[in-house]
DNA sequence: AATGAATGAGAGTTCATTCAT
DNA sequence: CATGAATGAACTCTCATTCAT
């Protein structure tokens, strides 16, 4: 660290003008792009206004970014796959009960994600995600495996603790992430869906944690429920 | 009768090819709209794949609708916002319980359009609503009030015959749809979204079937619970 | 004439309901296009409107008249071209001096054309001619040059019984003509061009007298006056 | 300083080929729209066309006009209506005598305007005015009021000052304008109405000096003439 | 590095004309 | 004869992307 080139980190220190403004240049883009994406998804965005709220020209977006499509990886990126190391090291530094970390897990979400911005993405991949196959793929890698791959470490944590059942765990990943995906839908579906005065009736943070209290409750030894696929012993 | 050479007269029954053909082109283009918007969304459908899907050349399909949204009103309408006054005859031919009523409409709903391409509609909307807002206007008119005013209704008999404790109707009513919304989206999402593989774990009967008990439960007098709000008496 | 054969008279003495229809349909046709094409010009009606205007369906026109063209011509032939034949009689009929002949003819053209909506096919030649080279050329062929030509037989007249100076037949002819172009200009130029409170101001039938003494004026041997080009002794 | 090499501070004099282009295109683009829409019209007029023919591509021409309406628009701003300021400063500073003016004013609008091919745009919207209303309500309210505005300026100033009797002004502005828009129709009536051997026996500037003689002789007290409707004084 | 003028493939829509019935 | 369903070329306008400056 100490060792490293001087040129980069004067620059680092005292960058010019100009330099700053290159620097920042992305991530002005691609802050840009996250809620013009958010607002009218993927195709009906123009390269243009992207450019332009971020205060560049179009060949100025261009420059930093290939296409379109690799300005939405970034914008992922920068919103949502760059924070799974964040989250995989909360999870090895965590050390109160498996429930307890569902619940916080949950609430630092929806604090960072899915009350955001960002919950716009997943809904966007959602709608459009068929028509533009490689951005699909691209976030299955980015985002979707890394989530449940996250989430699967979590109740493993809690089997492997003796605090949850052995667990069909593909059905369990999907039972956490449901009401997460959910609620992400909903706070993006203005008036297109639903009366807004009735959806917003709903008040989140308990629709979370209803949720999750009946997911627990599903976590422990229990006979077949409707939630349990014929068989499975448990959720 | 059935052996005698076709005469004119038997056009009536047996129209001419000509004819026939011209009964059948709406439904023909908006069967084939629909299996395109469920596709790959309203805006990225190109007329003329539609016209060329039915069989037909793009002008043909601008002779049966005179623009690309009424064409989606007319695949709305058939699928969907016809069939209400189905629905509401059914709820007055009822007379079981409200809970199985709810269960029966449920299932029915799974069967009629839950577990149809018809769903796809419903995605669509979330998805590109806010891009086409007379279409939103459309489907809010033709689909969402309907839809909430029958829910509210079943919901409304349910209380009025002591079967339910009073209720906070807007927030009862979002409880109910909630869960056939994210089914539906969950059907159209194939490689966006999940690893099909996990998605398939989840068994739509069971889940609405779950979803509903738990539903059922909370339209009880019972004190505040997290899916209550602060201060509603129930669900 | 007598010797005819029957079958024809038959039909032209009795014609069943059917013929009867079938030999009217070019003149409805025509008659519905004259209007729309004075209405909106030759390019912008569609032959569709004029169809419907004359009641059939559009595939009837078609059966008529091969193109939109040839019923084009077919209204300048039944509306135009096809009167020059009683002109011309009616110029060998006359027997009053060659001024009242002048003042006569106006004074029936204005009735029979000028007046009416007629005239307006003179604005679509002036509009669309250019982009329509042949309907362009049949409308020199049968309407431009006979009408020079009557005109300019009537003039040579007045000529040739000295009533009138040599002329310069070319302009002369343009003379007595210009008035009557741009009288027929200014009855189709609704909000397009003039206030049409103040055009109306302009009353038809003095206009044309005035024109017309001031023409006559110059009909008699002469110095050179701004009408007449340097050199020609006389309009 | 002449003879150096071009620097980048040339910049301000010698605008780089970009740079000039940029300015220039919308002049061009006008340019090549009125050629065009005087030889076809405006219906008739490819947007491609006008682009091809500025050496621009079809793109290029929405860059800088929205729509051809738009396109139509500037050409009349750039060709007509922005000229009327200057009129109207010429009014101001003209001191002959009124006839003079109006003399003054009709030989300097030939050489600006009627012998161009501005005057297409005129026989334009005569033709096509009524399949454009947008345009036509531009042309009557940049075009049409100012020009009548104007004529009426100079006649009210003929009168204040005791050259003219006082007028039945909205006749009298109409029989300025006559001739010329009765010219302007002629120099775009090729084939389509004349035998252009016979409309160029029509000398413009004699034709337009005889009218003002006609209706100068006209602004004076006399009794009734055909030329006056019933009851007006004069013109 | 930054610009923004330029491109051109394509989108929805129109309409004269054809032809099976 | 009459129909009107069907066609497909043509039109205006959009926008991701390129590239000279």
């Amino acid at each position: 660290m100490s060792f490293s080139k001087p040129h980069r980190s004067d620059k680092a220190l005292v960058p010019a003008r100009h330099e700053r403004r290159k620097d920042a240049r992305p991530g002005e883009l691609a802050a840009a792009a996250l809620d013009l994406f958010v607002e009218k998804g993927f195709a009906a965005t123009r390269a243009e206004e992207v450019a332009r709220r971020a205060g560049v020209s179009k060949g100025t977006l261009f420059l930093y970014f290939n296409s379109k499509e690799e300005l939405f990886k970034a914008v992922v990126r920068e919103n949502i796959s760059g924070g799974f190391s964040q989250w995989n090291a909360e999870f090895e530094a965590f050390d109160g009960s498996t429930p307890d970390m569902l619940r916080h897990c949950m609430t630092l979400w929806w604090q960072r994600q899915g009350n955001t911005k960002v919950s716009g993405i997943t809904k966007l991949m959602l709608g459009e995600g068929k028509n533009f196959p490689e951005l699909a793929l691209f976030y299955q890698q980015e985002v979707i495996q890394p989530a449940h791959l996250l989430i699967r470490r979590i109740l493993q944590r809690g089997v492997d603790r003796g605090e949850f059942a052995p667990l069909n765990m593909k059905y369990a990943v999907f039972a956490v992430l449901a009401p997460m995906i959910f609620l992400q839908l909903l706070m993006h579906s203005d008036t297109a869906c639903y009366d807004p005065a009735e959806a917003s009736e709903l008040v989140p943070e308990e629709y979370l944690a209803s949720q999750l209290q009946i997911i627990l409750a599903g976590l422990c030894l229990r006979p077949a429920s409707p939630l349990t696929k014929k068989g499975t012993p448990c959720l």
